[in-house]
DNA sequence: AACCAGTTTAAAATCTTTCTAAACTGTGAC
DNA sequence: GTCACAGTTTAGAAAGATTTTAAACTGGTT
């Protein structure tokens, strides 16, 4: 059997966080944060295993302390937006600004657009190839695009 | 000549209000407000007329407060919020949202789409046939949509 | 085992936006 | 003109999301 030393050591945490976020292979998340240089702390894979085991999604800093919370991970509102950012800003994650006063995170990554339901206040994905872009204007002197978005906002039929 | 009783009386307040925002008939966004039912009042007049008097552009709540202070409009910022929004409901404003925690305001309601620079924080407009959207998919089930925003983020080149 | 840069945290602070309750003002009736 | 009243404005409080602060903690090394 493993240590029988104090419990709650910081990898025993680590591992039932883990579970807890009902996870899949340890070494996944690991790699992720090792990978884009970012120090695979406990709060980190907690949240990285929420984020990237459950398939692209839309989540708001407050839903995932909320899913944190819920699945037993221990972790501070303020540490949430820090993670979110760093993930933002190493690629793994992208922001996504649809609503006045408030962000959502994008677990997807890869080149695609949304659906925003206004009504409903909630994103939907658009495949990549769903949109067709065939004519762009040049960008401003000096300037150069950086991404295009493609936002369709719906509502409810009348 | 006109009235020699008590100044800055409510029409008298108006009509410097006009200048100091400096304005063009006083008709035009009297009319304006007339159109789509809304009281002219003092504020409203000279809010209207700092942001339509003054060709296609984006301005945050903030930003039309500071422009009305300094015009020498006395208008709460409460008022300003409660102004761009009753515009924006009766059509002859947009909300655009590009960033998180802030809205910006367009006086240009045909149909175009924007660039925002990330850097610098700014919105250009990019004329509606500089753009063409060749394919997109069906709104989901039992919707119907009723915009889509592209959005070119641009930054300075490398 | 000690060290330290990187992390986390609770709490305070900030920023934008909305709400509240009271005072004010267009507008139509007389 | 003057009244009355619904619609407006306002200062200040409140709310909501996000960021900052300063101190405690921890992963990775030495």
């Amino acid at each position: 059997m493993k240590r029988l030393t104090g419990r709650n050591d910081s990898t025993d945490q680590a591992a039932d966080d883990e579970r807890r976020a009902g996870a899949r292979p340890f070494a996944d998340s690991l790699a992720r944060l090792k990978e884009v240089g970012l120090r695979p702390t406990r709060q980190r894979l907690a949240l990285a295993k929420l984020l990237f085991d459950a398939g692209d999604h839309h989540i708001t800093a407050e839903q995932l302390h909320a899913a944190a919370r819920s699945a037993g991970v221990k972790v501070s509102l303020a540490t949430v937006y820090n993670t979110l950012h760093q993930f933002k800003d190493v690629g793994i994650l992208r922001e996504v600004v649809v609503e006045p006063g408030r962000s959502y995170f994008d677990t997807n990554v890869r080149p695609h657009h949304h659906f925003f339901h206004e009504g409903r206040g909630h994103l939907t994905d658009i495949p990549d190839e769903a949109v067709a872009l065939t004519r762009l204007p040049d960008p401003p002197e000096g300037a150069e695009i950086s991404r295009v978005d493609v936002i369709i906002r719906v509502n409810d039929r009348a």
